[in-house]
DNA sequence: ATATGCATGTCGCAC
DNA sequence: GTGCGACGTGCATAT
């Protein structure tokens, strides 16, 4: 059953032969497979897993990715990552998906009793996805706009190997001692004071300066504050959403040449 | 087009107002929606995205979870978790559907242009899910069976709350010694060992006995042994998959009895 | 409600 | 390839 455009085939109520023509054909052409209906799914590899039967959705991609999902949840059931192959069999009374993926090996089977819908489908796809807010908005925002973070503050680097890590911006304020910053684009945890707390030793034994360590975040978690001093670190409202804002009054061009030249 | 059994129904190739109709229908008979067709996509919430317009994936659950995925890739582009609340509409020439979900407040619009199939499925599902092989099975499977640690461990308590956090087990070896452990299910980095290390100076404060601390994982990342052994821990291998076994092997009724006792 | 840690996490990036 | 950290992480659990 083809449409018009030879952009789609669905089956409705298939025979197990039916379907499994229709996805041999998707795997050859290297179409989007939509499989629903009722099936048991074994996982083996990194853990193991079984999935008794249930009517669910079954969804191939080209690039060799596979998602099995419940009528409910937002995540699927099972899955295999992109890369994964897939083959396809009839046995008796079952249409049988076989997935494997290699490194780490792990594989993935789907038995079908009886497919409601099946549906291959060429997608093109070419549109850009943009994501505003991030942490990493927030770096590049702070390095354009240093005043984000404090008056005078002037950023020296970013991503700056330091063991025992990186430190996400090192630079110095108006005073001219060193800081250096942890950004955090959601509330910042106990684990992110101990994060940064890392890196101030390594960072005084280098340098006879003084050195002051910021968590910039858009908040602090409840019962943090305390350690956060006890430690000698320092805290620095930072909004997401106005670091996008700065981000995206900047134009494009500018970012990109700003980021070349530093 | 309705199937003979009614479980589903599909369009291929609908018009907006012929797609918009079976979604709401969709939607009210608390189906597992399936759409494909050419689309933009915004969401404004957490952070914001932008996707240009391209031909993907729609799915919508019964439970209020969204899901838009593009033709490669395992992850969804965009998405909404469970609990949001649905709205289709036709406006001019685009179908918009409209998701938004309360705390945290976060909004989705997907416009189509064109729509390539739409079908509406009552997927009936109450199959069992079972995993194995996960760290909480290390943790039982440990307890059940201590010498697979080490020989002659005895085990105390498991996920005891002791400051800065919870100790995984906790327990004595064949000397009599303390002994903490940290379990892993997959190859241990430096940030565990870290963790492991946090928690002996305060057991070590509390008590006069010689306190040993095991990093229980399945292997060891590359340059960590130096680390851990100078920060006085011993690692031991433990594998995932014998874990999952020795439960297999202890019935779950023997294992309810054990927890229930312990 | 908030905090904490696991996940078959996945993904990207640096080394 | 391995290590390391971010993610609109989601999710369960304990407080």
């Amino acid at each position: 059953m083809h449409s018009p455009k030879n952009k789609i085939s669905v089956l409705t109520y298939p025979s197990l032969a039916e379907a499994s023509a229709l996805i041999e054909k998707a795997f050859a052409q290297r179409r989007t497979l939509v499989v629903a209906g009722n099936c048991h799914v074994h996982y083996a590899g990194r853990a193991n897993s079984t999935l008794e039967y249930g009517e669910r959705l079954l969804i191939i991609k080209s690039d060799g990715s596979l998602l099995v999902h419940r009528p409910t949840g937002y995540e699927p059931v099972n899955w295999q990552p992109s890369g994964s192959v897939f083959h396809v069999e009839v046995k008796g009374e079952k249409l049988e998906v076989h997935g494997v993926r290699q490194k780490p090996r792990e594989t993935v089977k789907v038995d079908f009793t009886e497919i409601l819908m099946a549906s291959a489908l060429n997608l093109a796809d070419s549109g850009e996805f943009l994501l505003h807010a991030s942490e990493d908005d927030m770096h590049r925002a702070i390095l354009l706009k240093p005043e984000l973070l404090e008056e005078g503050f002037k950023p020296i680097s970013w991503e700056k190997h330091v063991e025992p890590g990186f430190v996400d911006i090192y630079g110095e304020d108006k005073d001219g001692k060193l800081v250096i910053v942890e950004v955090k684009r959601r509330t910042a945890s106990k684990e992110n004071v101990l994060q940064l707390a890392k890196y101030i030793e390594p960072i005084k034994a280098k340098t006879r300066r003084s050195v002051r360590a910021i968590l910039a975040a858009p908040s602090l978690a409840k019962d943090v504050q305390r350690l956060l001093v006890s430690m000698g670190l320092e805290f620095k409202a930072v909004d997401p959403k106005k670091c996008a804002q700065v981000l995206h009054k900047a134009s494009n061009s500018k970012l990109e040449s700003f980021f070349k030249e530093n």
